[in-house]
DNA sequence: ATGCGTTGTCAACGCTTGTTGGCCTACACT
DNA sequence: AGTGTAGGCCAACAAGCGTTGACAACGCAT
């Protein structure tokens, strides 16, 4: 039995998301992807037409958020970091789009629509304003971005150090202010 | 009377700066910092030696922190955000280091220098203790830049329409928690 | 005017990239 | 056995990249 047509779409798709999370867009090249996946390069074009449908396909990301109005009222803001920190770690998906979305304009615009149709309404639901949420969501957007930025990207060492509950306990009042505090 | 060199290489260093901070390293190339300069690519490599140099003499940038405890103890963080969020707006420094550190490894380097060298002892001399000042300012770091980022990069609707006051008066509190706050 | 150093131009190099088309190879079915 | 089809490989393409070296044009000193 030789390697069905999934199988091999199932290993570039797998390769494709480690590279463009390691190396954003442009450094991620189609060869070293083929590489990884222990394929020719032609092979990838045939399954996913071109780089870009192919990142397109790799950047599918759900951030999996928790019912925030189902939780005591001054545990959102704890709840809500603790949720995006293991979502960080059991996910690539959220890298690829910050490696990306900074050069890459596709990217970008999956991320706004990540935060404005996943965390907005959520925001908006502890509001009570949609349009009051999408501000929060935003506000919490900067925080939780940023974080990511300096622990996965730069590596700003005295944030790498952080444990997670030590990440929980600083960013989670902020997160409950940005959610619920008064504006 | 020509251009003397020193003219070119100020024309050179502009445009590079303005193509780093808006495309990134890999897609800010040579040829095209050579046309915004209207010069010809070969004057760049003669004056800077190779993209990389070009690229470091760039991306230098300093924070330029006012002195945090020479102002009231309970204005240290609406004082930090204004003054960052100022030096953001006049100064594209930061942007060039935030679109390149994504995926350049010197850029990386240089912004960890920055919040390590610059905001670390600021925030240490708040603390009393240079290494809970060091715990302080990547916290704050993750704060400033993921606003940065959200704003200036990706373009979050809601974060991009914030005013500087509205900014201050939210990232404010969080960075007087980060720089004083219990921990 | 002659020479020289600086400023600018041009063409090309070697390399890597995304992408394409043709050609094998192995399996399933008749 | 023969054949069709799907999986896979190879070589090449055009384009773009950083970089190089040779050569022309200019201004100032002598």
């Amino acid at each position: 039995m030789r390697r069905t047509s999934q199988d091999a779409k199932d290993a570039i798709l797998a390769a494709a998301r480690e590279r463009f999370a390691a190396d954003g867009y442009d450094r991620a090249t189609i060869r070293s992807i083929a590489a990884d996946a222990m394929i020719d390069p032609a092979m990838v074009m045939r399954y996913f037409g071109s780089k870009e449908k192919l990142f397109a396909a790799a950047a599918d990301f759900d951030l999996r958020l928790p019912d925030l109005s189902a939780v005591p009222a001054d545990r959102v803001g704890t709840t809500l970091a603790a949720h995006l920190i293991r979502r960080w770690e059991e996910d690539d998906g959220l890298m690829i789009l910050m490696r990306a979305g900074v050069t890459h304009q596709d990217a970008a615009e999956r991320m706004r629509q990540i935060f404005a149709g996943q965390l907005g309404p959520v925001a908006g639901r502890l509001a009570g304003d949609p349009a009051e949420g999408a501000r929060r969501a935003g506000l919490v957007a900067t925080q939780a971005l940023g974080l990511a930025l300096c622990r996965y990207v730069i590596h700003l060492p005295p944030v790498v150090a952080l444990t997670p509950e030590e990440i929980v306990d600083w960013l989670g009042p902020t997160f409950q202010r940005y959610l619920t505090g008064a504006s």
